[in-house]
DNA sequence: GTCATTACTTACAAATTTGTTTGTACCATA
DNA sequence: TATGGTACAAACAAATTTGTAAGTAATGAC
């Protein structure tokens, strides 16, 4: 994405990550905003500022720089609309959708294993 | 899990991504190394230096410190044997077991995308 | 007595991710 | 003429993550 890394061991690390289909999904939606924006847009489509009301502290910078990723690997579409204050729309494409019951189960465990944590410590 | 932090934006973005359920449960397999762990130690339990092996680059600190983490946060169970050449075994709790079904689903999305990249760019 | 083995630890450094601040273009309205 | 709303971009800075290199403890083999 920025400057070209070497042969770094980093750089070997990720290409064996990416390799791997199960890790290459991972990064797909890995860090801290992705899973959760692809989940809000599983709704329905959603404006730049919509996005931005949904997660109160976010900075536009990031949430700019998440959509354009997600741009950037097909799990959105971005439609603009040329009027007098932009519009632009965000919407997830059909191998996002995939992702949406996987989100499910994720969100599954995590209220099981919040709860359990809450009653076990 | 260093000197805390303040009451900054990073912190509170933090907080809402962990009241989350879905990003509860994505952080506490995110990062690099977490969800390959995960599934290489699904099919049985492993060794340190066995683990070392299955990713040729990783370096043993980083090695170490996700197996802390994910002990940690009950996704790994560690048994130390004492004897004369240390020999530790990580193996999966019960609550990382759920996550398997799940890590096969993004690998099977992460096949079938990876595919769709190379016929169709 | 020296070396090898295993599973680490420590101090340090590089790379990436995330956040802050300021600014832009467009037109409408006051 | 000044201000406001939308969806950003650019330069900079802080925080976290990841990697490097060297060292440790215990013990048995040579």
């Amino acid at each position: 994405m920025t400057a070209r890394k070497e042969n770094s061991t980093y750089t070997l690390n990720e290409k064996f990550i990416t390799d791997c289909d199960l890790t290459y999904a991972a990064n797909k939606i890995g860090g801290r905003w992705k899973i959760v924006i692809l989940d809000k847009l599983g709704d329905r489509k959603l404006r730049f500022s919509e996005l931005k009301k949904e997660f109160p502290y976010i900075s536009e910078r990031m949430l700019t720089l998440q959509l354009r990723a997600l741009e950037q690997d097909e799990l959105v579409k971005r439609t603009v609309y040329a009027e007098v204050p932009p519009r632009v729309e965000y919407e997830l494409t059909p191998i996002a959708l995939e992702f949406l019951p996987i989100f499910c189960q994720l969100s599954a465990w995590g209220k099981k294993n919040k709860a359990l944590k809450k009653s076990g410590s």
